[in-house]
DNA sequence: ATAAACTGCGTACCTAAGTACGGAGTCAAG
DNA sequence: CTTGACTCCGTACTTAGGTACGCAGTTTAT
């Protein structure tokens, strides 16, 4: 198939595989005729990337785990793999904490109908929402 | 006191607060002699901004916020943070999907020592940390 | 009075993951 | 045989939140 059915097969933009090619996610297939034509294997490796994607990898890291080893680079992976795990932590440790603070300002000022704004007010305090 | 000292007392860069002042998010200090001063005021305001940052808004949703009234301007004020709450609702459940996949695979990883790794197994198989 | 540190200003650069655009070629249908 | 859809290619632009750089002027310490 040429580049606009693989496009659609994939459900990402005609432009996002151009992209992987220019960043050397996925590799150009071999053109017969004057287009190239995209086979089996590269529905394959787009389901790779969007799977790893939505583990949390980066395109960066992707790039590099196409290339490892089954059986030779489990520990690499491993470590890479704890790593990405302590960094989604850490961002949802975050977000968690913002959502309560939020999450409490509009209770409080669906609650308190006359005084002022909680909201506005709790963001002036010095250093309150402490992160 | 001037900018480098500002800059030391918020815990930012100094390049932080020339972009502040670049998107309009902090108002320049009149400049007493032929540096400018930055006051308790502006202190006042970058905690305002470090606040609202630390509980989900963006810089564009501050500036808007700062021009807010107390009172007249409650339910936008309420709605806004409402919104910021999905927002970041959507946005950990994501993080945790990708969380839970990883550590599951990470523990597979460490328990079955001999097979094929699994991580990138997972990763092969057509669509399956679903999202 | 001179060197070090700081400031102001403007502009360019950075990451991540794309998206958009314009020109030229190609292909199929009417 | 021409119109429309598609493709290729290269380049520039986008968002968000900064960071970096270089020059010229100013302060401060020695």
């Amino acid at each position: 198939m040429r580049i606009g059915e693989f496009a659609r097969a994939c459900e990402v933009n005609v432009e996002t595989i151009r992209y992987y090619h220019r960043i050397g996610l996925l590799s150009l297939p071999n053109n017969a005729g004057s287009y190239r034509q995209y086979t089996q294997s590269h529905l394959d490796k787009m389901g790779f990337v969007k799977n790893a994607k939505a583990a949390g990898f980066t395109l960066d890291d992707i790039k590099h785990l196409e290339k490892m080893d089954m059986v030779d680079d489990r520990d690499t992976i491993r470590q890479l793999s704890e790593e990405k795990t302590r960094l989604l932590d850490i961002k949802i440790t975050e977000l968690e904490a913002a959502k309560k603070f939020l999450t409490t300002l509009v209770y409080q000022c669906k609650v308190d109908k006359q005084a002022n704004c909680p909201i506005l007010e709790a963001l002036k305090i010095p250093s309150r929402p402490n992160s």
